[in-house]
DNA sequence: CCCGTTCATTGATTTCAATCAAAGACTTTG
DNA sequence: CAAAGTCTTTGATTGAAATCAATGAACGGG
């Protein structure tokens, strides 16, 4: 391994502990495209050292939906038994390392350091699920599309609060995966923002924002008191 | 506090620790249908101790999406800085116990056996909000109903396998809230599976459900692999 | 540099669930 | 037990996104 998952967890290097999970990791390198095996028997624990992932829940039909995207550093809990059937999919060639659950848990025991960043991880991946719940469940088309560029520009730029580039790192075909669209709705709603001139495009995967407020008000967001109706 | 908490954690009792949770504790008694009073600012851990509740997005325009149910001796996190506003809502008289998450992660700080518990009741709750994601992105209204009443009558009768009966204990408006789909769309739906005969009603919450495995199937589960289509 | 492939856009039509509207069933309460 | 209210069911219509179909733009290999 080369440390950068103990940076990420915080686990100290002199402890020695980094050796221990050295014996209970397996390494895995993964091409653009191709899926990480992953066994359906053993809850895993998924470290990215590198690279870029995306989790992808299917339906019968071979209906997909992105369940989560993961980046460099993150790490990342796959079931053993869901409703659904998961597999990983590298966006980009990615560097990852896999863990048994069990085994990293009980590793990690000594240290509650380890333990609080996995609890950390997991309630953030927890919160962001819930967020899409609510957009797939109750937003229009387009509050999810102004949504979607709208969180990627805070997730990558999170400086930047008026305007932004992005360089989308996915297809049209995965935003619709991940929004629960198709790609032809994704691809018209592109269209409806640059009428409405809230986004600009250039080639396939550049996009800019020139209002990321107003893209945050059209993303249907409640935010603060919703205001109040008269007389009720 | 009743000791539940400890025992549902796995908190030795003898070990003084429960004493040092009461002092970060606040105890909440919440009546049917009355909303937890939740801290945007500060992310929160409840423990309930007695009752069920439900947890609900809000977006805009008053639209509300269930994200999970959480019942008796449940842990639940709720998020500070989320894209949607939450709430938490009793379905029947409730008592709950809200930590400060901080709080009560440097009180469990000590005890392994406490971070790991949260971190397998987190990640439950991620498992189950990645399903509901795959349900509410790429699911017919008859696929998320028949999935609902599948998975709790799984959760509620885990035994029994070929068929069962349920007490509904939310309406059919809850129902609705929870699968993105309108009162009048799972009115149709339990109308049609009636029809089916996949299940039969008794007054409004009573509802018998005859063949589980066939209730599964037209859940859409993608279980095992998806029939070969010929020539590809 | 050009051709071929893949990916994205645009248009026409269909479909499923939402909405609008009304009637009926179950509870609760006086 | 009756009345009031809430929750549920059913029906008619609308609407947003899916599907079907074709064109057009970007990338990559020869």
């Amino acid at each position: 391994m080369d440390g950068s998952l103990c940076a990420a967890i915080g686990c100290p290097p002199e402890s020695g502990l980094c050796q221990e999970f050295e014996k209970i990791a397996a390494m895995h390198e993964i091409a653009r495209g191709q899926d990480m095996p992953i066994d359906p028997a053993r809850p895993a624990l998924v470290y990215l050292a590198s690279g870029a992932v995306k989790l992808v829940g299917r339906a019968s039909g071979g209906r997909d939906q992105i369940v989560a995207f993961h980046l460099q550093g993150e790490i990342l809990s796959v079931a053993g038994d869901a409703m659904h059937q998961y597999r990983l999919t590298a966006l980009i060639d990615t560097m990852a390392v896999v863990f048994d659950e069990a085994d990293f848990l009980e590793c990690a025991s000594a240290n509650p350091a380890i333990l609080r960043a996995i609890i950390e991880r997991t309630q953030s991946a927890l919160h962001r699920s819930r967020d899409k719940a609510v957009s797939l469940g109750r937003k229009s088309a387009q509050e999810r599309v102004a949504g979607f560029l709208y969180a990627l520009a805070k997730r990558m730029t999170p400086a930047d609060n008026g305007k932004c580039v992005l360089d989308l790192p996915m297809s049209r075909r995965d935003i619709g995966d991940s929004l629960g669209l198709t790609i032809e709705t994704i691809s018209r709603q592109f269209s409806e923002l640059k009428s409405a001139g809230l986004i600009e495009t250039c080639g396939r995967s550049r996009v800019l924002l020139p209002d990321l407020g107003a893209l945050a008000k059209l993303a249907g967001h409640l935010d603060g008191a919703e205001p109040a109706i008269a007389g009720s």
